[in-house]
DNA sequence: CTGTTAGCGCGTTCAT
DNA sequence: ATGAACGCGCTAACAG
């Protein structure tokens, strides 16, 4: 059934050519009688052939796909992610293969060494929030498979990287809150492996400094993400005394759960305590009570730049690229202000 | 560079044994020396082989890869769909290409052709909104590549499909409006290419019938799904006297547009208009004012029904399948009341 | 301008 | 128990 899809021995056969001329006339090659070109042409779009990838593929050792491992489809960032992705992708005729670690550092091995063996010619990754060793990434240099990290990416320097700088939208929206009043600002990090947390207290630690305000390290907790995880951190701060009157949250799903606590302890949103978070989704346009303002960060834009840069290593690939040279882009986050009141 | 990669060639010449006994001892072929397979696989861990899989699918003709094609993965029921279809994937030792047709007909013509060529050996699908002919998925079947609709499905029997019943749920949810005493219901469906559409028309007449109340079909209008279209199907409903009390509507973010457009209008929602939705998304979690009840859709176990399906179908390919028979699978639509107010 | 040949890596007869 | 040889479909180096 399956193999009598027409090939070009097929068209050789049926014209009384060799295979290389076929071969030749179907790729407009230069020293080609213009006669013989119109024939084969014209039998094969008859035939409806279609060359067959897989053997192009694996002759030329390059299979015009690329992966993309991150942790969660479900979650609106990686969504849009991967749609700047594959529109990147589609436009330099790639394929996207894809994979979902659920943050599960295994399952993350698993679809990395799968994909390698599956010969994709370059990799896409945002790291599980469990990852804490890169040695399944690094691996993938011996077979000259680039990769490329976006959102959530090692520390080491020795990876390219696409990321939102949180400095300068944390620095934004610190500001943005002293200069609303606010003197006890309290922080939801991420897990503690993730730059994001690392780089938002770091921020916060110098702002605070700036501006001569006093730095209580209590007001600094953090999350595992889940919803329950939150709570306790939203319990934690709002325990503390004076309480905070802002809360600077990793992202806009906890922001939901850690406003969803508050307002159950009876706060009033924007009144008694406001939130900033990170990532600025379209869902939070539909919210009653969003956060006061949240620092954009690009999640098409950043896999769109992730994939430019992956296309570009894959070109570079042939030559000889100069050593030890790893990319390093940073996307400004942005602070966009939801609500003044 | 990268052709330095270890071959069962490589293997075999430095053991000084043939390429097919390097061959079967890797793959435990029963007659075979247990010294020298000892030997071969030793050699194979030592050199990290791994077996290159661009030859195998070459050779094989299967590739192990399915192709999904879905309008667009920024929304919140197709990621979740797609979240199952790759869980049963890779349960059975599949990748999965993705691609976006972002409810552009052309392009999701030229998605298949190229899934095509890079001979995936069975597709899933969600229409775009725009599709009306189906010829680029018959053409798959002289390629003996299955393909699985899900949740946006063609109207013609002969397909496979999977998909959630709108009868069932309309049902539902309309019988629980007529409960609360809801007389004027309206009905903002999408376009009418959609069965979706077409379905909920229809049961909406035959509640409506059973029950003996007045059928009124201006109460029934459509959106393009744009944010304008669904204010204009609004200001449309919104218009006619006496006005209804309650509308049903295509799915919750087309629910959001209208509910926002209703408190625009100062209408106060669950009182002076109740809104009842489909796909019971996430967010309506956390909205203020969700719809008062949604139709859970199971866009997770869609897609993973629509996997399994295609996996079934995958593996009959190689023996006689019975001509011109079709599955339809039917996921009952289930009403979730969020609010009794 | 065109044909011949070799080979990519692997699985699979068919011999031995 | 093992090896030799072939072919999947295609490209490319070499020969005319």
């Amino acid at each position: 059934m399956k193999d009598k899809l027409p090939t070009i021995k097929e068209i050789a056969r049926q014209l009384n050519v060799s295979i290389s001329t076929v071969s030749r006339a179907l790729h407009d090659h230069p020293g080609i009688g213009l006669r013989t070109k119109m024939r084969v042409q014209q039998l094969a779009r008859q035939l409806e052939y279609e060359p067959n990838q897989t053997a192009i593929f694996f002759k030329q050792r390059k299979t015009f796909t690329i992966g993309v491992v991150l942790p969660n489809l479900g979650e609106e960032f990686f969504s849009q992610a991967i749609n700047g992705i594959e529109e990147i992708a589609t436009q330099n005729k790639y394929s996207v293969l894809i994979g979902q670690s659920k943050d599960d550092v295994a399952r993350e091995r698993q679809i990395v060494t799968t994909m390698k063996n599956n010969r994709i010619d370059g990799l896409i990754v945002s790291l599980s929030k469990n990852t804490t060793t890169y040695d399944h990434f690094t691996a993938l240099k011996k077979f000259n498979i680039p990769v490329v990290f976006f959102d959530r990416v090692p520390t080491s320097p020795d990876f390219n990287k696409v990321y939102s700088n949180m400095n300068s939208g944390t620095r934004e929206a610190i500001e943005f809150l002293i200069d609303k009043g606010h003197r006890r600002i309290g922080v939801i990090n991420g897990p503690d492996q993730m730059r994001s947390s690392r780089e938002r207290t770091e921020t916060y630690k110098q702002v605070l400094i700036a501006r001569r305000l006093k730095i209580d390290l209590r007001l600094v907790t953090s999350t595992d993400l889940t919803k329950e995880g939150t709570q306790r951190a939203m319990q934690h701060l709002l325990s503390q005394r004076p309480k905070p009157t802002a809360i600077l949250v990793i992202n806009d799903y906890i922001a939901l759960d850690a406003i969803q606590y508050a307002k159950q302890q009876k706060l009033k949103i924007n009144k008694d305590i406001c939130f900033v978070s990170y990532a600025n989704l379209p869902i939070t346009h539909y919210l009653e009570t969003p956060p006061m303002a949240s620092v954009e960060q690009f999640p098409y834009k950043q896999g769109a730049k992730a994939a430019e840069v992956l296309m570009q290593l894959m070109a570079n690939d042939n030559k000889k690229e100069e050593p030890g040279s790893f990319l390093n882009i940073v996307i400004n986050g942005q602070l966009i202000v939801h609500s003044r009141r």
